[in-house]
DNA sequence: TTCATATTCCAAAGCGCTTTGAAGGTCTGG
DNA sequence: CCAGACCTTCAAAGCGCTTTGGAATATGAA
């Protein structure tokens, strides 16, 4: 069934079919009815490619899976892609999820852009230094950076946390609360959040006079068991810190854990925040002793990310600019005064 | 960049470039090359919306994402997507997420078949019945489920792992131990899975000449809070059980939880065994103490499911047929003789 | 009635690719 | 030297849609 047969079907020709079908005004009502009540009885669909060819849009837009860091199992990545999957849902599109190993990556990006296969991409993840936003630049392609890209002079679509000012916060509360001996467990190195995590939590303690020892904080993978294994040798330095936080809540149960296997409680003898990216199965007041949080959905912020894309794709000649949300600081039993002990 | 650019550029037809690129017997292997050489150089990629039209094929499997369900945040399907990213990366495919609404679900099907935007599509998580392969068969589409449909005759693809026999084999074991009184903290009520999962519990039990009390068993997403209040309820009872079965490793950790809290240790006072679908970032034998589990991986399932999938693409006429993967027990320290306390 | 203006529709070109059918060129054997 | 076979290349049609430019019909004013 395609459009030729349907016209034929309706003693029409092709062009007045279409106009009638895309909403074009030059068609009278009474056949605008007609076409579209007949298209849907005899369940027509227009081909999706005969339709790219000729609009030069695809609507859809893209996502590069990284396979090789295992991304698709990251849960805050999963979480994030059913955001951007409610906002292309009301907007029409779809989205292509190409996975790449990191040497097919960039060709990968090459390639979505110039076989037309998408209308933008949204890059998940920067690094610090990220060349995949400079391809694009170059490719003039429309693009949309969920985090933000270290080193970047030209104003650039980006949405963004304040992780810098999440984790300062957090830090300056339990500051506050009497702490001096801190201890990060942050997400992997390379990731500019993490490095933002970082900076806020220094930020905060040279303030106060305290700083972060540099063996009192590591970088990883946001896993369960790597949350436990940090927080284990956290807890074995001579020293071991009173205050600590954590990237994610998947680190957080491995460290709590941790602390439960060394005799100690969570609240009472380690203050815990960790940040929550609000993922629906795992949540924070949950825990045995709930968790203070800094808070920010990431979903919600996938369904944002897209829909700017998605404007941004129809309005190519709007400036491009970056958004970044404040976080919420969440306290609950997981924390308390350093003197408490 | 098009073809038509790039043969000018060679001073060669189209015809000729392409049948080069695209490996031909009726072209010279000089020629061939120098095409090949020249196409590299220049960055030339076809433009996917001509040549879908011209092939009728789009190098794309799709997958329905239920943003109602909120599927996508469900670990265990992020995993599954991973693995079939895997496959797709190794057969030059792409996946096409289509999001939709539970009202919309069937009428995207509809979709994707009849506008050519994929090949093939992956079903997911069958419901008991499902009204969805009834849709795909009827229009002659390629497809494979994850799962299986209760209500077949007729044969079709799927890949399933064998659910039953695993939640067998684990009451089995626990009857063996000299356990009686058994809880099970199942999946959603609709899934298929769930249902085998019952089922093979109730068999073990019926060939013991016990049975599963009617408010032993419970039904719900699988979470972390789920799995708290499930067995807080069961410990709530006059005769609470002394072994549990869990569906999924989020909800364990929530049962552990409400375990401890009631004052009771996981494999002295209460055995538990888990469904463990090998989720990199939550692994059993990183519990407190380690989960004893029925293991199958289901990012590996993805990657066969997707796998076959394009084979059944490339191979229309092969017959169709299932597949069920055997699954491991594995016992770990969450479970011990009845008699023990 | 007649001309100008809307309104409604259409034929055909074109998007960039694959593929059919045919033609030109090269090589072999007689 | 030529017929036949093969190798190499090409022109053109076609995939199903949108869209341009124009034609036909209906409507209103003069």
């Amino acid at each position: 069934m395609n459009l030729k047969e349907l016209a034929e079907h309706l003693q029409l020709s092709q062009t007045t079919v279409s106009r009638a079908l895309n909403g074009y005004p030059e068609v009278s009502l009474k056949t605008r009815q007609r076409v579209a009540e007949v298209a849907r009885t005899m369940g027509y669909r227009p081909n999706h490619a005969a339709r790219g060819l000729a609009t030069g849009k695809a609507r859809v837009i893209a996502v590069v899976l990284r396979t090789a860091l295992a991304q698709a199992a990251d849960p805050h990545y999963a979480e994030f892609l059913g955001g951007v999957g409610d906002a292309v849902l009301e907007n029409g599109y779809d989205i292509l999820v190409c996975p790449a190993t990191r040497e097919s990556e960039l060709s990968t990006y090459r390639r979505i852009v110039q076989s037309g296969q998408a209308d933008g991409i949204l890059i998940s993840s920067p690094f610090r230094s990220d060349e995949r936003l400079a391809l694009l630049d170059e490719m003039d392609f429309p693009y949309l950076v969920h985090g933000r890209a270290g080193n970047r002079s030209s104003p650039y679509a980006f949405l963004d946390i304040d992780n810098r000012g999440a984790f300062f916060d957090a830090t300056r509360l339990l500051v506050q609360l009497g702490h001096s001996r801190f201890g990060l467990i942050n997400g992997p190195a390379q990731m500019n959040f993490a490095e933002e995590r970082e900076h806020g939590v220094r930020e905060a303690l040279e303030r106060a006079g305290l700083a972060l020892a540099p063996d009192a904080v590591s970088s990883g993978e946001m896993s369960d068991e790597y949350g436990y294994k940090s927080m284990a040798r956290l807890l074995d330095r001579t020293e071991p810190p009173s205050a600590v936080l954590c990237s994610s809540l998947f680190i957080a149960l491995g460290a709590v854990r941790a602390i439960n296997d060394a005799g100690l409680a969570v609240g009472r003898d380690i203050s815990l925040i960790a940040h929550d990216d609000v993922i629906p199965y795992l949540k924070p007041d949950n825990f045995r002793v709930p968790l203070a949080t800094t808070r920010s959905s990431i979903r919600q912020a996938g369904h944002r990310a897209a829909k700017r894309l998605i404007n941004q794709i129809n309005a190519p000649q709007h400036p491009l600019e970056g958004e970044v949300w404040p976080v919420e600081l969440i306290v609950r039993e997981s924390i308390s005064t350093a003197s408490a002990r």
